[in-house]
DNA sequence: GATTGACATGTCAGCACCTACATGTCACCT
DNA sequence: AGGTGACATGTAGGTGCTGACATGTCAATC
């Protein structure tokens, strides 16, 4: 469900696209906070298509088919924004190995610690270098006069930053017990 | 595959269980880092017993089949929390509604974050309250010296606490705007 | 003796998702 | 004329995961 709100939502701040721009704005815009190939992309739009959701505007040069949301499609996207709860299934491969990491020798487990420190600090850098040129260039407002993907980036940002302050504190709590 | 990697902790942790206990220690233990239903547990460790990972004990009332780790087991797990870099798609339908959010209206937009926010804290209570129930009865210590699940828990009371923080800012700034 | 509810295991249909395969267009360079 | 590489859309097979269906045991209560 969550793949049409994203398509959604990224046709209506692009105003019309083909499959193939969407695909790119989720590989740069979208992409810290959803996922989804070309593969996946194609069927949905077709879908969405026969649910009425968006239509293809205009085909052009090499088969492009531009899409468009249509008010159906606005509807859609307005109602789960407003009104959707978010119960996304808990799934983290670090908190899972966090979890999991008792079961490791001392020497191991700060072994492991380190990696993941690494991991969110490169993380964490690659979000402020996306902040950084987002607002090296102009970028369009919405209508709650704040600009796009701001409040997600930020958001992101800080997970990140919680999580490199937590690996360190695990490290130096671990380093105590030596 | 972190399916696998739970049971086989989870197994590792408890020494022997049934489906049923692994069920249920998904349901309380690893709740808010991995999350599975038996309709998949059950069919996993059949897999994982025709893979030589985990065998079945001995066979208890009611049809109950108590499993343990093997060898071979305990060497994938291993594997896992040393080499796996966690790589996990990143899927987040909060950040995804925080993203969205320029497309709404001012009023609403507050509206959604202020929904977020509750859900935020009624997550961060949960969470603090399993940690003072954990720590009010003894849980065994791992092999490095840390107790069983403290520190995923710890990592979520504080990715918890982030977004609490992330959605009072978010409010604040919207206000400013208004 | 019957019902209820926790214990206990399984299957199945369907959607979400990923990797790889498959095909073709067009611009530009050599 | 041929090759490369970005543009562009699709399909197919396989896994992960969910919700619903299905079945049966055992203990306690009424």
């Amino acid at each position: 469900m969550s793949l049409r709100i994203a398509l959604l939502g990224l046709l209506t701040a692009y105003g019309s696209a083909s499959g193939y721009d969407l695909t790119k704005g989720f590989e740069k815009s979208v992409a810290h906070v959803w996922q989804a190939g070309h593969s996946q992309i194609y069927p949905e739009l077709a879908k969405m298509t026969a649910d009425g959701l968006v239509t293809v505007e205009a085909e052009g040069a090499r088969g492009r088919k531009i899409y468009s949301i249509t008010s159906e499609g606005r509807a859609e996207l307005r109602a789960w924004l407003i009104g959707h709860d978010p119960t996304g299934p808990a799934r983290s491969e670090v908190a899972l190995q966090a979890f999991l990491l008792p079961l490791l020798e001392h020497r191991e487990a700060l072994d492991v610690l380190e990696r993941l420190k690494t991991h969110a600090e490169r993380k964490l850098a690659e979000l402020e270098a996306l902040w950084a040129a987002k607002h090296a260039s102009p970028v369009p407002e919405g209508a709650s006069g704040v600009r796009f993907g701001d409040l997600a980036l930020d958001l992101g940002i800080r997970q990140s930053r919680t999580t490199v302050q937590w690996t360190n504190d695990a490290i130096a709590q671990l380093e105590r017990q030596a």
